[in-house]
DNA sequence: GCCGTTTTCGGCCCGACTGTTTTCAGTCG
């Protein structure tokens, strides 16, 4: 699918139309690239059948872009883009992670100071040539430094939203091969952590030449790093590495449990063999010298007398004490647990898709329940729903609800909404309103920067107004973007605990909002969480199994998470509080 | 640059906030 690639390219073109401050244009080449990363069909597809008309039948693809489209299937280049590059040679993309520099930012630094690139970006602030630019100053040079210091601590880490796509990819390939006999994610993203340093890949197979073979000349593979018999090891053109490695099927177990990790969680693990006169090792576990466990990881763990301790346990957290007491892992969260997702989106505001579409996917999951959450008045740019649309649009649900029964479908769907916490801890949307809805989300979308102390206070106002229910992406954080919300959570926890409100797993691979540590102590607490997808496009309903992840990460049973629960006992929770 | 008509060109992408200013440009959601 080159759909991706050329909605990438589009939004380029955007970017460096908004440096040379051109109006309306990059609008049209951002709506232009969104519908076609939103696009189901593969465009190269509606190109051979349709041709040219097809191409310009895509919503928000008029003459001029469809003709940037089609030089770019025919030559795989924009010479449009080219011309623009030229004309800007930064690293755009990287500058623009610097949070708070935008593209007309960059462009003045091109311009006055010849910056192109991160390391030109540091070296000048440091020597404070930024601050005396014309609408520069300190203070920007000083959030442009700090900036990049956030950008630096996760430098050579790799979100799950950036690798899963492709490490599903080339794990599907792979096990499609009849050689193949097993095959498994190993490493931290075995244990669902947000951040992943490379992916791991543990097979066993017969003849390994073709495993191998198919592996280093996978479509997305840049450069291969080294390939052998039983370890090869690539980087795909995203960025990130791949290590695919061969072991005995008798020793998957003990191989696959060794590669999870984690070192610390692996160290106590041997140690703890070491007590009973046995050895732990990658080929296996060994008593007297003789291998009393190694083909399934869960012997493993039962010949050491522990319960079986899920991978996304395995930081040494307490998780091997407790598994030496026989404590019982098997009802955390899963993926199979949630009865619903009460975060969506549609296209009544910042959604790709329509309320009926949204409807349709998660009738598709088998959900008890679906909510609908869309932004109101504040967020302008997402279209965010006045009093009279949130009425109109609760019709409408009505509407489907009926249409639902009759068919005799079991799903029913809720009309929550995703409500602004202002600066001041009040809601955009007056409380009539907002009672009216089956449920209340309330979320921070603006004023980042405030003081650990004025931000925890805007935020314990809402969490102690009687009309929420849900507290969303509570930290704000954007992983590898923006830092956490300056927040006392020891604060927040309280004020959510006292009223029995639910906090959020946003489960939107970019925010992962509460973390697993966080998570943690909502579950020591005792304070409920809802695992929600946040999803703009029907697509991103599937991201609930990365939020899924982090509440097993954090120790989250079935009971900590409302949406585990029947439609029945979900309502009574929010008439409760 | 696209769209939808008023079928040929005007409307589209708004409002808060920040840091720079002292009236505004740039960024963000």
């Amino acid at each position: 699918m080159k759909n991706k690639e050329i909605a990438q390219k589009l939004n380029k073109i955007a970017r460096h139309l908004e440096m040379d401050d051109v109006d309306f244009k990059p609008f049209a080449y951002r709506r232009a690239s969104s519908s076609i990363l939103n696009l189901e069909e593969d465009i190269e597809k509606i190109y051979e059948e349709k041709g040219r008309k097809g191409i310009e039948e895509i919503s928000g693809v008029g003459k001029n872009i469809a003709d940037k489209i089609e030089e770019f299937l025919l030559t795989g280049e924009m010479e449009h883009l080219k011309t623009l590059e030229e004309k800007h040679p930064v690293e755009l993309d990287e500058l623009l992670k610097v949070e708070g520099l935008g593209p007309k930012s960059i462009k003045k630094l091109y311009e006055k100071l010849k910056i192109k690139s991160l390391e030109d970006l540091e070296e000048k602030a440091k020597k404070g040539e930024i601050a005396s630019l014309d609408g520069f100053g300190e203070k920007t040079e000083k959030n442009i430094l700090e900036a990049i210091e956030f950008l630096k601590r996760d430098e050579g880490k790799w979100s799950l939203g950036e690798v899963m796509e492709v490490a599903n990819r080339i794990f599907e390939k792979l096990k499609s091969l009849e050689e193949v006999k097993r095959i498994n994610f190993a490493g931290s993203l075995r244990r669902s952590k947000e951040l992943v340093g490379d992916v791991d890949i543990l097979i066993s197979a017969g003849k390994t030449e073709r495993v191998m073979e198919t592996f280093t000349s996978f479509e997305n593979v840049f450069k291969v790093l080294s390939k052998g018999d039983t370890r090869s090891s690539v980087k795909v053109d995203a960025g990130f590495g791949i290590d695919l490695r061969v072991v005995k099927k008798k020793s998957f177990g003990s191989a696959l449990q060794y590669f999870t990790g984690s070192k610390e969680h692996n160290i106590k693990l041997r140690k703890l063999a070491i007590g009973k006169g046995m050895k732990l090792n990658e080929y296996g576990l060994f008593k007297n010298g003789k291998k009393i466990a190694g083909k399934e990881e869960e012997e493993i763990y039962s010949h050491l007398g522990l319960s079986f301790i899920p991978p996304e346990l395995r930081e040494d957290r307490g998780e091997i004490e407790k598994a030496i007491k026989g404590e019982d892992f098997s009802d955390l969260c899963r993926p199979e647990d949630l009865k619903g997702d009460l975060h969506v989106h549609t296209d009544w505001t910042g959604g790709a898709n329509t309320l009926e579409e949204m409807i349709a996917e998660a009738e598709k999951k088998g959900y008890d329940y679906l909510g609908i959450a869309d932004h109101t008045e504040f967020l302008r740019i997402e279209n965010g729903l006045s009093k009279e649309e949130l009425r109109k649009q609760r019709k409408e649900i009505e509407k489907m609800n009926s249409k639902l029964r009759k068919k005799g479908s079991k799903m029913r769907v809720l009309q929550g909404c995703e409500a602004n916490i202002l600066k001041d801890g009040s809601l955009d949307m007056d409380d009539e309103t907002l009672e009216k809805l089956d449920y209340v989300i309330a979320g921070i979308h603006s004023s980042f920067k405030m003081n650990e102390k004025d931000m925890t206070d805007r935020l314990i106002k809402a969490i102690e107004n009687p009309v929420v229910d849900i507290i969303s992406h509570p930290t704000g954080r954007l992983i590898k973007k923006r830092e956490s919300l300056d927040l006392n959570m020891g604060r927040v926890f309280r004020a959510a605990g006292d009223r029995g409100i639910a906090m959020e797993i946003n489960s939107s691979p970019a925010r992962l909002d509460l973390s697993d540590k966080h998570i943690k102590a909502c579950v020591e607490k005792g304070i409920k969480m809802v695992i929600n997808s946040d999803s703009h496009h029907k697509s991103q309903m599937d991201n609930l199994s990365f939020g899924v992840g982090q509440a097993r990460r954090g120790w989250a049973r079935r009971s900590d998470i409302i949406n585990t629960n029947n439609l029945e006992d979900l309502l009574s929770f929010f008439k409760e509080e």
